[in-house]
DNA sequence: TTGTAAGCGTTATCAA
DNA sequence: TTGATAACGCTTACAA
């Protein structure tokens, strides 16, 4: 790899002048026009790049951050994969080296955080479940000097900026589209409090009345978005006589499973029962009737974390904000 | 962040003692205990970590590889998560730094390694969909001293080691599981030849004959697993009348969709028919009937590819591997 | 207009 | 047993 001394030794001048050739810091007095075109053309010539650890090096940088990510979802979504690739692709722009660390436990967790003083990385950026028991030990690292970001969906501490999403809006869309397709009966899985809130809302907004029949119990938490589980509650729903046209469900898993069961009953979809989802998974385009769902805009949350992170190393103020989820329409509801 | 000279300074020793110590680097000379014990003691206090960019620096390495990504898997499956796991864990038992490569076409993909020339890391690792016309170019960064490892199935030149997996061994394993739980008529989606290939061996090694009507004809390539094309290809077979009681499927996709269709008959799983799929996706444990799969090993060949591409950045010799897969019994079968 | 020198944090070699 | 020095590649203040 060719350094700027061998471009120096090749041309017959110093170091420092093909450093500032190479980087246009000649300032006001400037260099032969001569020697800078020799310069650049053997720069050229020599493929030479800059080395990134010298720079970080000099710059007191480490030129790398790390991500703290701990797997999430309804199974078989691509939150994780998504958020990932959003993040790499902000990185690469910035030329920012990662450190992925996966992490499940929360000893894991507390463990890797501590590694992290290692001068490894000039920031975090947080993903995936949360740890809330964690904050202590964030803001002592924040207060090191390390940035920290998080793309949750609500902030964890005031002090660490986040990407987040507009929860509420995911089933307020999906809700207010079922009843603009005409659906009189909906209900839902309440399985995220904030998710049932926002299809109370649509209901409310349009002066239809909240039903409570139609809102199915579930365990908050990771196993309320199963899929089983909200079969188990469709079923007993369905077997106690409630009238159902439409069904805003809390993720994508609940809805094919809740759409499997009806077809299985000969209901037709989206003929008797129109049905949204949440998470807009691969399998929304595959699945027994293609089923309309909300997009949570993992990739472009997870771009904008780092660009964040970025602007928090370079000094600059951020702030959190939140995105607007996305309705992506498809045959079940319509 | 403290560095070797502030433990030296406040101890009142040189910074090469304080590295030597540090690093248990004394060799047979050695040096006063209480030096030792107050250099570790104040390296603790100090909080101090390696620099690893000033490491990288006199190692004339970076410190940091590349992985290319090109997504891949029957949709809901979590390959390209799992694989990331392996390599996120083996890439920080080695201090290496990731930076992430998510393409998805031919043209970015070759766009990307041209990137690589940047000497920003010292090795890649190659994932996901592969892109033989790109051989050409990885070879060319090889020859710059580029260090290169791929975790396809089988290698994609002989090369580039890789880490693979004994493909036919997938459906051997399930066909084999099928015979023994005393399957007559086993069927099988025709998505990869090597797979199509392991099914014929266990049936013959079993002294079964091959019956070709219960080969199914699909598109090769990943159309040919999705869980839609294979519904139908079922449905062809059922309605020419074959007799079917087992299938091994070359996808967790064709196999929940075939569950799906079979139970949607009155078919009873795995009474009348035992079925089998293969990637062990998270939806084997929640869908209709828990799902008998093969686990590919993702996430273990992620961690030997990083670890191949460490020991090839070391300088020592490397060869290709290939894992075996594991058969993950769940009640679709038994 | 160009060059010298110091320094970022570390390690290896050689000297004391 | 300990320390001085050079080197990795680069930038910048200052000197020529």
């Amino acid at each position: 790899m060719a350094s700027l001394k061998d471009i120096a030794d090749e041309v017959g001048v110093s170091v420092s002048l093909v450093s500032k050739v190479i980087n246009d810091k000649l300032g006001t007095t400037g260099a032969r026009k001569e020697l800078i075109e020799a310069i650049k053309a053997k720069a050229e010539e020599l493929g030479y790049k800059r080395n990134f650890n010298s720079i970080a090096l000099l710059a007191k940088r480490q030129g790398a951050i790390s991500v703290f990510l701990h797997r999430i979802g309804s199974k078989g979504a691509t939150i994780t994969e998504d958020t990932l690739e959003g993040m790499a692709e902000s990185a690469h722009k910035h030329n920012l080296r990662m450190m992925l660390n996966f992490v499940t436990e929360y000893d894991d967790y507390i463990q890797r955080l501590q590694d992290l003083h290692t001068g490894m990385v000039d920031g975090v950026v947080l993903s995936g479940v949360y740890h809330i028991e964690a904050v202590p030990e964030l803001l002592k690292l924040q207060k090191e000097g390390l940035k920290l970001v998080s793309t949750f969906s609500n902030p964890i501490h005031e002090k660490i900026p986040n990407v987040g999403l507009i929860e509420e809006n995911t089933t307020y869309l999906s809700t207010k589209h079922l009843i603009e397709q005409g659906c009189e009966s909906i209900a839902t899985f309440d399985t995220m409090p904030q998710r049932t809130n926002g299809y109370r809302r649509a209901l409310e907004e349009a002066g239809r009345p909240v039903n409570e029949r139609l809102i199915f119990g579930m365990p908050h938490g990771q196993e309320g978005f199963y899929g089983s589980t909200a079969r188990g509650a469709l079923i007993g729903a369905l077997e106690s006589g409630v009238e159902i046209d439409g069904i805003c469900a809390q993720s994508d898993t609940q809805a094919v499973y809740a759409i499997n069961e009806l077809l299985s009953r000969g209901v037709s979809i989206p003929g008797d029962v129109k049905i949204t989802g949440i998470d807009n998974s691969p399998f929304c385009e595959t699945c027994s009737v293609p089923l309309t769902s909300i997009d949570q805009k993992f990739a472009q949350r997870g771009r904008l974390a780092v660009d964040m992170l970025e602007k928090l190393m370079e000094g600059e103020p951020v702030e959190s904000l939140k995105l607007a989820p996305e309705l992506v329409v498809r045959k079940s509801s319509i």
